[in-house]
DNA sequence: TGTCCACTGGAAGGGAGGGCTT
DNA sequence: AAGCCCTCCCTTCCAGTGGACA
C-alpha cells in the first residue's frame, strides 16, 4: 500500500451496505408502523387509555407476558399513537417510558418523571442529595403546573419492587390524591406476576385495576413479524428463502421471544456483510446462534464487578481442572464451601481481599439469575444444606470474556488458549 | 426421634462517595 | 463548612432448614 493511500479508503467503499437498507428496523427499540399478532392487545390498551383524551385519568394498568412477547413495543406504540392523537385534538396527554432496570429506586423514579417535565438543565433534580419526600412534593408542583394526564410506563416493574419495595408504588398510586389539576396513571409491565405478593393490599388493588395478558408467539407469528420487519431492514431479495423460517423456528423453541427472533436475523445479516456475500443464507443463521451465544456470555461477564469476575474466574479454572481429570463437562459442579475456598485463592492470586462467604452467596445467587450459573438448594442430611452450583455456559466463551479483561487477562497471558470455542455442552 | 451439619437468606447497619441546602 | 440525604457495596448477626445418621 503506498503511503498516500488513505487506510480508510476500503472501509468507505464497504460502508455503504449493500444487504441492509434500514439497520435499526432490527433494534428492540424500534417501534415499527405495524404490531402483527397484538391487535387485541392494542385495542385492549387504546380502550382504557382513550378516556386521558377527555382529560380524564385511565386507570391504572398490568401488563405481563414473558420476554420478547411483545409487551414493551405494544405499550410504546400505544403511548406514541396516544400522544399523536391528543395533539392532533389539542388535549393534555403525556406519556414518559421509565426501564426501572435502570432506574431501579423510588428516588430515581421520582427525578425521571420530574425531569421530563424541566426542560432548563439547571433546574432538573440531581441524580442523588435531596430527600425522597421532597422530590415526591416538587413533583407533585411540576405535574399540577403541567395540568394534563401522565401516563407512566414503568417497564420490568418487577424488578424495581424487588430492589426497592413497594413505596414508590404506593407513592405513585396516591399521588391523584394530592394532584389539583394534573393525573397520573400507570401502567406496569412485567415478566411474571410474582412480584405481586410482595406488594401491599392496597397498591396491588390499585395497580391491578386491568390486567393485559401478552401470550408467547409461536413460529408462524414470529415469520410475520419477522417479514415486516425485514421488509423494512433488508435490500429486497437479499435474504435466501429459508432464511426468515429458520430464524422463526429456531426462537419458537425458544419460548416464542421476538427479541432474540430479530436479533437473529440482523445478526446473521451482518455476518453476510462483514464477509462480503450479496445474500443472506441459513449457514449465517446458524454462526448467528453461535455469535449470539458468545456475546450474552462475554457481555455478561465484562459488566460484572470484579468480585463478580472472580467467582466466574474460580469457576473456571475449577472447571477446567476437572475437565482435565476426565470428567465430563455436564457432570461438573461444586458446593458453595468448595467454590468459596476457590474464589478466596483467586482474590490472594490478584492481590484483592475476598468478600465474606455471605456476600459470596449474592454473587452465586446473582450469577445464577442472569444465567451464567445454574444453582440449587440441596440437603446432604447430617453434611449439611448448600448450594449445587454448575456452569450454565461454554468454558470457552467465559474465557474469551475474562483473556480480554484488564484485570485478568494476567492469568493466560502465558499460555494458548486451553480450549477452542466449541460448545461442551453440545450433546 | 432427635441431633447436627453447612449452609441459606433476611435484617440491620456501617462507611465511602456523590450531591444537596443553609 | 456543616449537616443532611441517597446510593452502593459490603459486613455482621442470626434464625431457619432438609435430611443423613446415631
Amino acid at each position: 500500500m503506498s503511503s498516500d493511500e488513505n487506510p480508510f479508503n476500503k472501509f468507505l467503499k464497504r460502508r455503504r451496505s449493500r444487504i441492509f437498507k434500514n439497520r435499526e428496523a432490527l433494534l428492540h427499540t424500534y417501534t415499527p408502523e405495524r404490531l402483527p399478532h397484538r391487535d387485541d392487545q392494542i385495542n385492549e390498551l387504546a380502550s382504557i387509555l382513550s378516556v386521558a383524551l377527555d382529560g380524564s385519568p385511565p386507570k391504572n394498568i398490568m401488563v405481563y407476558g414473558i420476554t420478547g412477547s411483545g409487551k414493551t413495543v405494544t405499550v410504546r406504540y400505544v403511548l406514541k399513537k396516544l400522544e399523536e392523537m391528543a395533539a392532533e385534538i389539542g388535549a393534555h396527554v403525556q406519556s414518559i417510558y421509565i426501564n426501572c432496570e435502570v432506574v431501579d429506586t423510588s428516588y430515581r423514579v421520582l427525578q425521571t418523571i420530574a425531569n421530563n417535565f424541566i426542560k432548563q438543565w439547571e433546574e432538573r433534580i440531581p441524580p442523588t442529595g435531596l430527600p425522597t419526600d421532597e422530590v415526591y412534593s416538587k413533583l407533585q408542583n411540576i405535574l399540577d403546573e403541567y395540568g394534563g394526564v401522565v401516563v407512566v410506563a414503568l417497564d420490568e416493574i418487577d424488578r424495581l419492587v424487588k430492589k426497592s419495595g413497594d413505596n414508590i408504588l404506593y407513592m405513585l398510586t396516591r399521588i391523584n390524591e394530592y394532584l389539583n389539576r394534573a393525573k397520573l396513571s400507570i401502567i406496569g409491565i412485567a415478566n411474571d406476576l410474582k412480584f405481586v405478593d410482595l406488594l401491599d393490599v392496597r397498591v396491588r388493588s390499585s395497580l391491578m385495576h386491568e390486567t393485559i395478558v401478552f401470550p408467547p408467539y409461536n413460529a408462524k407469528q414470529l415469520e410475520d413479524i419477522l417479514k415486516d420487519r425485514a421488509n423494512i431492514a433488508f435490500y429486497e431479495d437479499v435474504l435466501e428463502p429459508a432464511v426468515i423460517p429458520f430464524c422463526a423456528a429456531a426462537s419458537a423453541k425458544e419460548h416464542g421471544d421476538a427479541r432474540r427472533a430479530l436479533d437473529l436475523l440482523r445478526t446473521a445479516g451482518e455476518i453476510a456483510e462483514r464477509n462480503n456475500e450479496p445474500k443472506v443464507r441459513e449457514g449465517h443463521v446458524k454462526l448467528a446462534i453461535k455469535r449470539l451465544e458468545m456475546d450474552t456470555v462475554v457481555e455478561a461477564i465484562r459488566t460484572l464487578p470484579t468480585h463478580g469476575k472472580a467467582v466466574m474466574y474460580a469457576m473456571y479454572r475449577k472447571s477446567l481442572r476437572e475437565l482435565k481429570l476426565g470428567k465430563r463437562a455436564n457432570d461438573i459442579e461444586f458446593t458453595t464451601g468448595e467454590l468459596y475456598q476457590e474464589y478466596s485463592d483467586v482474590c490472594d492470586f490478584l492481590g484483592i481481599p475476598p468478600v465474606t462467604q455471605r456476600r459470596f452467596t449474592d454473587f452465586v445467587s446473582y450469577l445464577d439469575e442472569i444465567g451464567l450459573l445454574n444453582a440449587r438448594i440441596i440437603s446432604r442430611g447430617r453434611y449439611g444444606r448448600t448450594k449445587i452450583i454448575k456452569l450454565a455456559s461454554d468454558l470457552g466463551y467465559i474465557e474469551e470474556a475474562l483473556r480480554n479483561d484488564p484485570e485478568f487477562s494476567a492469568f493466560f497471558a502465558k499460555r494458548q488458549s486451553q480450549l477452542y470455542l466449541t460448545n461442551y455442552f453440545e450433546d
